[in-house]
DNA sequence: GTCTATATTGAGATAGAC
DNA sequence: GTCTATCTCAATATAGAC
């Protein structure tokens, strides 16, 4: 903490300028799936990708718009303040993966294949989203100090009781054990799948669809080599 | 036995004054496994906690100070920097779960036995250091932005290996399956194990030794009902 | 809608008296 | 070994010109 960077403040050269089209935009264009529209989505998207790597607290609103590519008085056009823009991000992620829940209940299908169906949902929108993935796990304990939280809580209690459904569901008929707190099962397999993105590497090979199986696998079949339920004995 | 130590003076408002039992000190007293013995520990152990509880970043050095019941400038009296003090805590935690894991492999078992002591030795640590088990959890992000990085990297490295090495040996002597990484395998078991003290709720009813149990069933046996190897159905 | 310039606050750290 | 007092820097946010 000690570092005094001899930092000059912002050359105001190295911005080459029109807005739409800077460096960071077209970054976005060549990695995301989602490619943000104006300026407003810009910012929010460039946010949320320093917020990822550095943490909330580390990345400071004058980095933010040095990547947009305006000067920082200029975000307060949009945001009234940096909380705001997190609070942006995370109800977005939020409302995608709720509504991805939706549809996979709607399928009605038994215990087993919803779970799996929701590890697969779950790691595809980590997928799409990994800037919001990652700041929903690892920024909880900044979310919690600021007065927006409320409303991430909201959102984040449709999601806990999808998990929690469908494990009691299958606890219920039988076909989950009933000699484990599913209030634990939950906490595992939950923490299992969001963190499976952490650290960047996408563990080379392993598609979001094999990872799935492999997470689903490990969890309802357990990890010892004997013959198992569904089919096939281990390769 | 936090019985005498030396007096302070100091008036300065609402601390009433003797270092030794402040209520920082016995608060660590009534809680904690490890009392605290001198001052510097004192540091240690209540900066661990408020890192815990707050972040590292959230928490000031004002903020331990009080805590401890000096006043700022006095700490750096024992550190020369607030992240001094995290490394501290680190490597203290790092150095425990080195010797633990030792303790284990030296019992030579086979691999499922070795993975389900790692397993409680990992919980029982988290339980008695549950702050410091939080801070690396939680703040890996930080830590990265720091110089003393590379010395947590170091200690941690043999922790990893331990994990790496029992799962590979079971891998290879067909106890566990092959048709997953083993990487993979480690990943999820780890993030098990370690986050499972997350929210300070010890999961009601569960000791460390239930939940070590309940954790290494479900990874090595699965959580679908049906015969399992070991013993008895689910009730 | 963006910039210039700056107010304001808060943090880590230091110097030197006691 | 602790306190008092203060330095220095960095960060969020604002005001108002263009």
């Amino acid at each position: 903490m000690a570092g005094g960077l001899p930092l000059t403040r912002h050359a105001a050269g190295n911005r080459s300028s029109r807005p739409g089209t800077t460096q960071a935009a077209s970054r976005w264009k060549a990695l995301r799936m989602t490619e943000p529209r104006g300026r407003r989505e810009l910012i929010v998207a460039t946010a949320a990708q320093m917020f990822a790597r550095k943490g909330i607290r580390s990345t400071t609103v004058r980095e933010i718009a040095d990547a947009v590519g305006v000067l920082s008085g200029s975000l307060y056009h949009y945001f009234s303040s940096k909380d705001e823009i997190v609070l942006e991000i995370l109800t977005g992620f939020l409302d995608v993966i709720a509504a991805r829940y939706r549809d996979v209940l709607a399928r009605e299908q038994d215990a087993a294949q919803t779970l799996r169906a929701i590890v697969l949902a779950s790691l595809q929108v980590a997928r799409e989203r990994p800037d919001a993935t990652a700041i929903y796990q690892n920024e909880l304990r900044y979310l919690r100090e600021t007065p927006l939280y409320k409303e991430v809580q909201v959102a984040a209690g449709e999601v806990q009781r999808t998990w929690l459904g469908v494990i009691e569901r299958g606890v219920a008929d039988g076909s989950f054990r009933s000699d484990i707190s599913p209030r634990v099962f939950h906490r595992l397999i939950r923490d299992a799948v969001w963190l499976s993105g952490r650290g960047q590497h996408p563990d080379a090979g392993y598609s979001t669809e094999r990872l799935a199986d492999a997470i689903t696998s490990i969890f309802l079949d357990g990890f010892s080599a004997r013959p198992r339920a569904g089919g096939a004995a281990p390769a």
